[in-house]
DNA sequence: AGCACGCCGACT
DNA sequence: GTCGGCGTGCTC
């Protein structure tokens, strides 16, 4: 009998047998989309492997109900390295492979016409008296109910994202009548109409030159091979990637070029596009479901050969790929840490491994990790030290607040005199600034000045952020958003005040020093909207804006010739997160912003302001001395068992009552350290840095070993050892980057 | 995930 | 007494 395996699209770690009936027996193999029964349903799922096993004792098997097409829908490397991860990251095998799909493929429901979205709208009768009657008996319909009316039609998605008892509560109250569904059929965007010009063919560099040599020769072998490419900002990786790519399209075969998400911006796209026309096809969280599958079907049919995207691009489902490009390789972003934590930087390496492509890990900062493995050959290192057309790297000035602040604690200057002289003379010769924060809203903090006690979010461990233009203070983990109360909560004191600085007080300042100056800000609150992030940014490349005021978002992608000044308005910001690598993000940060600096005809200059001006991250990045940097940073991670030189796991357990979330995490520590032995050194389990989010207790887990497969085989013995409280969340996050 | 079973309090 | 709420367990 041939029977076949199955991974359903379920959070659940098995895989399930099935009976390959005669009806699709001949085309039926590993990779291809099937329906199967599965209690009394009928599930989508993904075969992985056929074979003629005598079938697990005891369990009648069923037949799978249909296969969707015959054309496997991931090939044969592209599963392996899925499979890969399912194990490698500890999350369930559907999971992890229907990441890689469109999520129209997900469900098992009538696949013909358009995709549609449903939308909750709540009956004209409902107040908040009815809600308040079902608080008692049915809170989650309560919940349901009252986002409905506070926000109005609503996607029933997005309740299922944030609630789990949602789902139910949603099918109750549709039942009851107190809700409406509507279906919205989904509109497609078209595909970015204005193609840009072709850009000019630039001379390559000798260094650039030499990479892109040593990058085709080794494509040229096809078997695997890794690079990092470490060039300095304005080095012109960028040609290198799309020469490479190039060269992949020339022998027949695919690229996949990932980005970090915010860097994926207009600017980028243009130039790929220009490059390689209607052979490129983009992935990324912005298009609607149905773009994603017109793009996800023309890389599958082989008409786009260029994929593009972020993260999760890494899963393009192109033929016989031959490079994939990392641009950014240090960027955090890579790693997915909330639902399915994979690595897609990792998950490159795999993947090329699995194609016998070639890999290219780029960036002006490599990561500690990545440095490590150019540096034992696990990877090429191709060098890039000089800037495009011979310009200088910026002059980078520290600035030490504490001298230039009079009294810092009484009036913390926004923009000291150093970097105000040197804005004043940008906007004098009609240049452009930009100021980077890395911290949203007005003020990061309201004080009560009587009892000193800061206004904190009742449903997590933090302080809330004051929001000027909405005059509210927002929680920016759970969304709260209250009032600027007039008495202090808990004290009753009227001298409430808000501390320290955001951007937005950052940009009001500017404005007010400032008169004449165009000021704009860039950060998530400022482009929440769809397409935002383009016109601010191509205002500012218009010069129709003279300081950009921004978080992160300013430090990518963007290369603005006008720019000259860069300030960096509070280095420290990073460096007081209780992270292994604080000392490193800041390198990073430093040198990028700073790189945004003097990529056009004129010298660029970096102002930096910190209360910490002797710190390694900031003297080093200060004087581009990547290598020092990563020498220091590496000898202090060998010292403290940190990553590369052991792997990390973490295991967070979340739950609404903190004594049962403790207690379990002891347990399950107990059972680590005992089946671990020596292998493995725990450290917890301890709170959280932020130790409560949405009302739930956070506790963590981080255990070392010098052997991944420890860690992995420890998480599994623990499943299936203890079956965990009622409402407790458990978390694995294999190499963990974020670890608030 | 999503469905059935089963226990529980609160209404005709 | 039943009805509908929500915890528990299982799915080849």
């Amino acid at each position: 009998m041939k029977l076949a395996q199955v991974a359903v699209a379920a959070p659940i770690r098995n895989q399930f047998t099935y009976i390959v009936s005669t009806a699709c027996t001949n085309n039926l193999q590993a990779g291809c989309l099937v329906d199967v029964p599965f209690g009394r349903m009928i599930k989508r799922g993904v075969v992985t492997k056929i074979h003629d096993q005598p079938p697990p004792p005891g369990v009648a098997l069923k037949e799978i109900s249909r296969m969707l097409e015959p054309d496997p829908v991931v090939d044969r490397p592209l599963l392996d390295t899925l499979l890969w991860g399912s194990n490698y990251y500890l999350c369930p095998p559907g999971e992890m492979i229907f990441a890689a799909l469109p999520a129209t493929l997900r469900k098992s429901k009538p696949t013909s016409g358009q995709h549609r979205i449903q939308f909750l709208v709540p009956i004209d009768t409902i107040d908040s008296a009815t809600i308040a009657a079902l608080d008692s008996k049915a809170p989650c319909q309560a919940r349901v109910l009252r986002t409905l009316l506070s926000q109005g039609k609503t996607c029933v998605a997005e309740f299922c994202r944030t609630d789990p008892g949602a789902r139910q509560a949603i099918k109750t109250l549709i039942r009851k009548g107190l809700v409406l569904v509507e279906e919205q059929a989904q509109v497609r965007r078209p595909a970015m109409a204005d193609l840009p010009p072709p850009l000019e063919v630039k001379n390559l560099t000798q260094e650039q030159a030499a990479a892109c040599s040593k990058i085709q020769s080794s494509m040229d072998r096809n078997a695997y091979d890794a690079f990092l490419l470490h060039g300095v900002t304005g080095s012109g990786k960028t040609e290198v990637y799309l020469r490479a790519i190039g060269h992949a399209l020339q022998a027949g075969r695919s690229a996949i070029l990932l980005v970090p998400e915010i860097s994926l911006t207009p600017q980028l796209l243009s130039i790929v596009y220009a490059r390689f026309q209607t052979q490129v096809a983009v992935l990324h969280s912005g298009l609607l479901e149905g773009e994603r599958l017109d793009e996800w079907h023309r890389l599958r049919k082989g008409e786009a050969r260029v994929a593009v995207g972020a993260r999760s691009a890494v899963f393009a489902p192109v033929r016989n790929l031959g490079l994939v490009v990392v641009d950014e390789e240090h960027d955090p972003s890579y790693k997915q840490s909330d639902r399915l934590p994979y690595n897609g930087r990792d998950l490159a390496m795999v993947r090329a491994k699995s194609e016998n492509a070639v890999v290219i890990l780029g960036t002006a900062t490599p990561s500690v990790e990545s440095y490590t493995h150019a540096l034992s050959g696990r990877s090429k290192l191709l060098t890039l030290t000089q800037r495009v057309q011979q310009r200088g790297l910026p002059s980078v000035e520290v600035v030490d607040l504490k001298k230039e602040s009079v009294d810092p604690l009484e009036r913390p200057h926004t923009i000291g005199p150093a970097l105000a002289a040197a804005l004043a003379e940008t906007l004098d010769r009609k240049e452009q600034a930009i100021l980077f924060l890395n911290r949203r809203g007005y003020s990061s903090l309201v004080l009560c000045q009587d009892c000193g006690e800061g206004i904190r979010c009742k449903n997590c461990s933090v302080a809330l952020v004051h929001h000027l233009k909405e005059q509210m203070l927002r929680c920016h983990y759970c969304g709260l958003s209250i009032a600027i109360p007039s008495r202090c909560p808990s004290c009753g004191g009227g001298r409430v005040q808000p501390f320290g600085l955001g951007t937005e007080k950052c940009e009001e300042e500017v404005r007010r020093r400032f008169p004449g100056a165009r000021v704009m800000r860039l950060d998530s609150d400022s482009v929440s909207k769809r397409g935002t992030l383009h016109s601010l940014l191509s205002k500012f490349a218009r010069k129709e804006v003279d300081v950009l005021v921004g978080t992160q978002m300013v430090t990518k992608g963007h290369d603005i010739p006008g720019v000259t000044l860069v300030g960096v308005v509070l280095a420290d910001l990073g460096l007081q997160i209780p992270d292994f690598r604080a000392a490193e993000r800041t390198f990073q940060l430093i040198t990028q912003v700073a790189g945004r600096a003097g990529r056009g005809e004129k010298p660029g200059r970096v102002v930096v302001q910190t209360f910490l001006p002797f710190h390694p991250s900031i003297v080093l990045a200060r004087e581009h001395r990547f290598d020092d940097f990563f020498q220091r940073e590496r000898e202090k991670r060998t010292q403290l068992g940190y990553p590369p030189a052991k792997k990390l796991l973490m295991v967070r357990f979340s739950h609404t009552d903190e004594k049962t979330a403790l207690g379990f995490s002891q347990k399950v520590a107990r059972e680590f350290n005992q089946i671990g032995g020596r292998l493995i050194q725990l450290l917890g389990p301890a709170p959280s840095p932020i130790s409560k989010i949405r009302g739930r207790f956070r506790f963590q887990l981080l255990i070392k070993s010098g052997n991944a497969k420890a860690l992995q085989e420890g998480a599994r013995m623990v499943l299936k050892k203890f079956k965990p409280p009622t409402g407790m969340k458990i978390l694995f996050d294999m190499d963990p980057i974020d670890m608030l």
